[in-house]
DNA sequence: CGTCTATTTGAATGTACTCAAAAGCGGTGG
DNA sequence: CCACCGCTTTTGAGTACATTCAAATAGACG
């Protein structure tokens, strides 16, 4: 008779074992070291010029991660939802401030875990290594179709492409949002949406 | 006295030793992998359509890296010269035939690992697991600064600010390379130069 | 020196942006 | 549960940035 509550990490382990096996008491050193968090819609999982020293883990909600130029535009880079992992790899790994902020669009729960903590379990459990080796490398390959799409597709493209990518996502999310991923002004995607339904 | 000729995998093993450190049987183990090729200027290390299997170092010479879509029209996504990778990493892991096409600008030496050999390697000497974790964290973060400069900036400052950081490349390569990997037409960034020389 | 390709130049065009205002929609409180 | 308020989306006019096409010029390599 289940309790009707899932253990707080099974979708964490689902997802570390979808690339590597654990024992339990891999799992038990892994879990240990994540540090949950609740954020409102509308708030910040990090924000630009705060310590970035994380990777976080979505375990329900939704949210964005985005740079701010000099001017105050902002530039969508990344979606992350139930089972992806959002952070400032680049800030955390310098040991500078946040450069991008990660902001909830709904009611979003995370799971850190530090590069420190990262680099020990590293060290303790060398088929981490491959877990991170494997999801950087998923990274790059989903940034690099990205720069694929911005530099040989009109805006119209772009967005017929990520609705058939990502439909769920493209209903889930504000269309100014989608515009800012997508590098286009919220205006001009509303146009686009107009012709093609 | 020296020989006057440069151990042929000297460079690749200062690559690899930025970032793990290796005993001269590990090092043994890892350049008997590698497949020396040459290629002439405007020769290809690997076409699209053809087999990608291999990730390859740059010990000599300039690349670059490209898209092809139907119309023909050509996306530039990196340039890889000496101490750099490049690959098709997307399709190779995939084990589908590459999408990218990598042509040498110059006369070109690579080194050639096949994703085969890597997970071996990987598996003998899991201190190469970190190695490609962090090579490819770092192709994600470079990535992600280009998404960020498309997003952005307009063309005239992303050019200014890629003869910032790539001075020397800046002036290796032709114009219509850094178009291309710039996002604009080279009648366009002819435009751009004229008014910031 | 001659040929071939890259770069420059210019005019006409198109794609996407800015600004302003109206319409729509959703979350919140009454 | 409904109505209101505020934010999101739509609409439209005017503009800017970048493209296309064509032709002239400059440079590189044999």
């Amino acid at each position: 008779m289940s309790t009707g509550t899932r253990p707080p990490h099974a979708a964490v382990l689902a997802n570390v074992g979808r690339h590597i096996a654990l024992t339990p008491e891999e799992q038990g050193l892994f879990t240990a070291l994540l540090v949950p968090q609740h954020v409102a819609r509308f708030g910040y999982v990090l924000r630009a010029g705060q310590p970035a020293r994380t990777l976080a883990f979505v375990v329900r909600g939704c949210v964005r991660t985005f740079a701010t130029d000099e001017q105050g535009r902002e530039a969508g880079l990344a979606f992350a939802w139930e089972g992806w992992w959002c952070g400032d790899a680049a800030s955390a790994l310098a040991g500078r401030p946040a450069t991008l902020t990660i902001q909830a669009l709904e009611a979003t729960d995370v799971l850190h875990l530090s590069l420190e903590h990262l680099e020990h379990l590293c060290q303790q459990v060398p088929k981490f290594e491959r877990f991170f080796r494997l999801l950087f490398q998923n990274g790059f390959l989903l940034a690099q179709r990205r720069l694929q799409a911005l530099l040989q597709w009109p805006a119209e493209e772009r967005y017929r492409r990520f609705c058939r990518q990502y439909p769920r996502l493209s209903q889930r999310v504000a269309q100014k949002y989608l515009a800012s991923y997508l590098g286009i002004t919220p205006e001009f995607l509303s146009a686009v949406r107009k012709k093609q339904p």
